[in-house]
DNA sequence: ACCTTGTTTTGAGATCTGTCAAGGTAGAGG
DNA sequence: CCTCTACCTTGACAGATCTCAAAACAAGGT
């Protein structure tokens, strides 16, 4: 399968960001980012994503068990966290296997750092 | 006004937490940190957090011109932001001045910190 | 007192989201 | 080919969300 053919993020687009407390986010960048924000702003899906980003991989049969949802419901947050372009899967035989998008993951993290000489800070 | 007795997020809860990419947040925990991507999850609240983040201080007026949106919606997305932990606003005669709670901020970033060895290469 | 400006609250409508049941697709193993 | 298991898609529905207009609230100036 290997998924990347969806409405994934740019990441060109988001590599380029600053911290978001550096300077203020133009409304481009913000439409590119919020989107990935967004996907781990359900708890289901931020667990889903942690669960991800804590193992090289993980197949999907191991996320449902851990949840008391239905396999349609954790199969569309899937879904959801692969179109905000930080997970991956890949089916191979019988099970799919979800992996975190390093790249994306770690500048979503860059994007919260607090500058080394916070703006917050300067003026005061 | 100083606004901070509303259904706010309970810092202690998250301050405790490693990074999500260490080990899977369990449910508890996903109900505490989700609220807050949630709330960076909207495209103008995440400019507002930006702006907001920026700056040591920023009165509503300034954030309200910045957008083409009715002064009301701009109200509902603060209001979101400060139920979310992530910022304060204090009245100052005529004007709302916000900013942001640093220690929120920062524990939000280091929960999308990538652990010094990552899980995801340890196995592999 | 009254008006003016800045901000929030309330109410309402259109859209989006989380969930499940039912049905569909893909591969493995008879 | 048939069936079984794993996973995804579709369709549907309750509930949440984004937005604005109208109204309320707060502070300052007249």
């Amino acid at each position: 399968m290997s998924k990347q053919a969806l409405p994934v993020v740019d990441l060109q687009a988001v590599a380029c960001c600053p911290p978001i407390a550096a300077r203020p986010l133009d409304a481009d960048q913000a439409a590119v980012v919020a989107p990935m924000f967004k996907a781990l702003g359900d708890p289901v899906r931020l667990r889903l994503m942690s669960m991800i980003a804590s193992v090289p991989e993980i197949c999907v049969c191991d996320l449902t068990s851990a949840f008391d949802l239905s396999g349609p419901t954790i199969s569309h947050h899937l879904k959801v966290l692969r179109e905000a372009g930080l997970v991956d899967s890949e089916r191979r035989g019988t099970w799919v296997w979800y992996r975190v998008r390093a790249e994306a993951f770690r500048q979503l993290g860059a994007l919260l750092e607090v500058p080394a000489t916070p703006a917050a800070e300067v003026v005061v």
